[in-house]
DNA sequence: TAGCTTGTTCACATTGAGTTTACAATTGTG
DNA sequence: CACAATTGTAAACTCAATGTGAACAAGCTA
């Protein structure tokens, strides 16, 4: 699914922006600042920023004007006040749109959707691989035409990372951290487990998929032949 | 992209690195000396650290000591003699690798790249050569237009080191050290066994490459003329 | 409370990648 | 050529990585 990157010192306004985006199914990334906005665009995908203009260390229009520079990434930037003198600098430097506080939420939304769509990034509140379906806002997966199940979310997220990029290997260690976050502290069966859960629930034949196994690196989705 | 910290009080020797690293698309940061490369590495996330031993203010062992303590990134020391005291008291410290000056470019970006690597930084990924194709984030390899093959990941490494820099000669030594680390106590054979089972897998005919062996040194691969 | 669902852990089975072995083949050198 | 060093390779072996059934724990619901 889609990332985005929610760049604001103020944490209640980070709050404010996942609570509208949250149900359209969009993943977040936080950062308090323009320094760690670009480490964490370091080591993340990222398919959108939303920026603030007002920051310590590193301000919006220098953080936007780097991501220009280095990435390729639509950047909706967002301040306090609707100055014109702002806007101005804000497209300068390369905004792709502009939001002014405090913001209509429909509007956010709609605006981050038109972006999206602009870029050509698969925006994707479901994937659809094979003959199965996910529906992120639903938390459904269908398989060949059957009833619409709603999954354990462990195994949602499971399927979505490795749905999300088919044919590409994930790591052990990039999945765990998809999943349970950097800091998962489990044992490393657990893993294993929910891929055998998946494979159960997803039997090649009928799903038209099979997630195979890398020994030693990790494991990868691939479209059954 | 990838960021490196590059610490020596010679800016001569700073350009140097830059100059033979830029081509593969790396981003620097410059330090004088360990003081000041604390402080780059309080502010920006850094990938890899080239760290000179002999420096004032803090020398390259207490500011790799101090990496080892605080951050996680691998560190590449570079010192102007190969004294082995020297060399010892490196990897004590934690050095990941070592290198002496003057060194051969080539083999500053190999060991690098190796580093990267085994640190599982996400360091770009494809090589296409003769009609094969490597795709590292996928895993996969293709020859001569057939289905893409997921390989053992020991073949994959070693094909993708050797194909990395065509035409170059790798000893021994640099492969097993790039493929099975530094620290390598296994049998001299194994080598040998796996470079055998690349060429079984990449007949030269289909392949357009070769594997050449270059007695006493090591192994070269070449497109086939 | 009992009965689900979900997520995790554990113990044990299985597998195959990676390594070693043992010997053959090749190359370089005096 | 003789012979020593180096490299190639088939086959056996080994063990860490993975698969799996079952049990457990926690939370939710009826």
């Amino acid at each position: 699914m889609n990332k985005i990157l929610v760049v604001d010192d103020e944490r209640h306004i980070r709050e404010l922006i996942k609570i509208f985006l949250e149900p359209e199914g969009f993943r977040f990334i936080e950062a308090a600042d323009g320094v760690e906005a670009l480490s964490v665009l370091d080591t993340e995908k990222i398919d959108l920023a939303i920026i603030d203009i007002l920051m310590p260390k590193m301000d919006g229009y220098s953080l936007c004007k780097e991501i220009r520079e280095y990435y390729d990434l639509p950047v909706l930037m967002v301040t306090a006040k609707s100055e014109t003198r702002d806007k101005v600098a804000g497209f300068d430097l390369g905004a792709d749109d502009y939001l002014t506080k405090p913001f209509d939420p429909q509007e956010l939304v709609a605006r981050v959707k038109a972006l999206m769509r602009r870029y050509e990034i698969n925006y994707s509140g479901h994937i659809e691989i094979g003959s199965v379906r996910m529906d992120r806002k639903a938390y459904t997966v269908t398989v060949a035409g059957n009833e619409p199940a709603t999954w354990p979310m462990k195994e949602f997220e499971l399927l979505f990372t490795l749905a999300g990029s088919p044919g590409r290997t994930f790591s052990r260690e990039a999945l765990i951290e998809s999943i349970w976050g950097f800091d998962f502290e489990g044992n490393e069966r657990t893993l294993d487990v929910h891929i055998g859960r998946l494979r159960d629930k997803l039997p090649e034949g009928k799903s038209g998929i099979r997630i195979r196994t890398i020994r030693g690196v990790g494991y990868r989705l691939e479209t059954a032949s």
